[in-house]
DNA sequence: CACTTTTATGTAAATTTTTTGCATTTCTTC
DNA sequence: GAAGAAATGCAAAAAATTTACATAAAAGTG
């Protein structure tokens, strides 16, 4: 039921002309009966069309479903920052948590906004086929590779950065390899488990003699750390994941009075700031956020003003290495 | 210039009729000119009124300039969080970088949005006028204290957390206290300083030895602790104003072979998840940003139905400490 | 293939919504 | 208390949107 001048008269007692003038002036003047019917007009929802074309942005909504831990405002951060440089203006919204079906909150979304950046972990292929069909040509891009996309991706190159950290970890001398791998469902997760892999794996002399499915958590990252004492292995180049998992098999490691890269070196995923509080400094793999944002908003605003119908395209933003101490070459 | 279904027409080359039918359709057809129509819609920005009071809910800007770091996170979380149970919806949104004056930037937010919640460190009291001044009677709170707040104001109890902080080393047996300031024209950090202090001059026995003024940051820390190290004191408890203080200063303590909590022990104020992560684990003040989300929430749709005009009520969301090893007793 | 039915579209009329001219009332200022 | 300014309502005018009707194209049917 669309908002008119009407329902606002008859909410304040004013008469409508009263309130299509109030509404139009372009100087406010705070009267009692002005801020009445802005108040009204606020809480019923009435368009402010005199101002909705002003700055003429295209509004871009980046989705999430969760915002806990450094790596959401670095993803939040990263796409503010690089909205400063475009046309578009982005909004930072959501879908419920409770919900474990956001398609329907994704089409709700689509009609206040000219494009949707998805970044939501648990959306399968079926989810965005469902989504991709409700909402026609419109522009959406997940933030998240998949194994077989439906829709366009811009995402980080995590089979690369699994690549770089075994290759790292080669010419420091490492022959024998572990690793913490995130949710295996997850395909980001999957993706850098398996470029860590497969430089292992094509690699003479590389030998993968310990690994661990973990939930990218720090607690994983402790659990890891039991089972590795368990094994008694030294001299091992471990490859963490994310982060939080090598923070937390480092602690734990440093409380068993193992020596950090003394009796084995790792390395994590994410570069969060901690990487460089923590003794040792943890070496990580970098994404830019900053570049990750560009390249989606920029995605965006071609296919708002082209209109296109593509399908699965994907863009890969590169990935970095960040060596720091806990990967150190070994004396 | 407000956006009608002539603009979109024009747009598209098709007539008003049609772009008004297809507009009301209840149910998406996706056939070629629909969607053509439907893009020009979010291109031009027309106002999808059909669906714009559809849920009823209020909506609330959340307002930041800055979003690195996980304290950011935790603070767009809590909101998220809060929502859940409210008839609101939370957008997150900011003002520009650059941009010094923020003043005209809220303005035009407030013609979006139901209320605002304004999170900006920088705002002087001189701004909050201006902006009261200019938006009226308009929902408009701030989550950071102030000497004489303008705005209403929903914030934690800063000052109550550094004064628990020092109860807490008296309590440990401390008569030795050191901190590390934040920026004291920032309120909160302020407040943080004073409940210390306030706690030190008013017991007996007590004795402030050390003090620094730093910006929250990791570097300020690490300073924090070069300055510490030439007075040579020891048996100190130090309040490190935030947990980024800390962890500067405990990693530069550490690498000079300090022992924590043996030689001092340490509180820092965020409770940010790496206080876990670090070795020793960090005591912290808590601040719950879930609480603070609620109380802001309920704050504004007060405001939004009743559309009083109030001017610096303040509501103070009580902290705790969480006590971890960095202060554990003296052996 | 001829015929019917459905769908899409434009024109123009009908309806709804918004703006504005004018008269009246209320508030300010001197 | 008078003169001017501001606020308001009524009703007419203007603008925007919806709908009735006509037509053409597409799809379905025997």
């Amino acid at each position: 039921m669309r908002v008119t001048l009407k329902h606002i008269s008859d909410d304040t007692g004013l008469s409508i002309a009263t309130v299509s003038r109030t509404l139009n002036r372009k100087r406010r003047r705070y009267s009692a009966n002005e801020e009445k019917i802005y108040a009204s007009a606020r809480k019923l929802g009435y368009p402010f069309f005199t101002n909705a074309g002003e700055n003429g942005k295209v509004s871009i909504a980046l989705v999430m479903k969760l915002f806990e831990g450094e790596f959401y405002s670095s993803l939040i951060n990263g796409f503010y920052e690089a909205s400063g440089n475009t046309d578009s203006e982005i909004v930072f919204s959501y879908v419920e948590k409770q919900n474990d079906n956001p398609v329907d909150d994704i089409i709700s979304l689509s009609k206040k906004y000219s494009g949707i950046c998805l970044f939501l972990p648990s959306m399968t292929d079926n989810h965005y086929l469902k989504i991709k069909e409700k909402v026609g040509r419109y522009p959406i891009i997940s933030l998240l590779p998949s194994k077989n996309p439906k829709i366009d991706t811009v995402c980080f190159d995590s089979y690369r950065g699994g690549y770089m950290m075994a290759k790292h970890f080669e010419e420091r001398g490492y022959k024998k390899f572990g690793y913490i791998s995130g949710p295996t469902r997850r395909a980001d997760a999957l993706f850098r488990k398996n470029g860590f892999l497969n430089h292992v794996h094509e690699s003479n002399g590389l030998e993968l003699v310990w690994s661990y499915e973990g939930d990218f958590s720090t607690n994983a990252g402790i659990s890891a750390f039991a089972e590795f004492k368990k094994t008694g292995l030294k001299d091992t180049a471990i490859f963490g994941g994310n982060d939080y998992s090598c923070f937390g098999f480092m602690k734990a490691a440093l409380e068993s009075d193992y020596k950090i890269p003394d009796d084995f070196i790792i390395g994590g995923y994410d570069n969060l700031s901690f990487c460089e509080n923590f003794t040792p400094e943890l070496t990580s793999v970098v994404t830019d956020f900053h570049e990750l944002g560009k390249k989606a908003i920029r995605t965006i605003e071609n296919l708002v003003t082209d209109n296109m119908d593509t399908v699965g395209q994907i863009s890969m933003i590169p990935v970095r290495i960040k060596i720091r101490n806990s990967s150190t070459p070994k004396r």
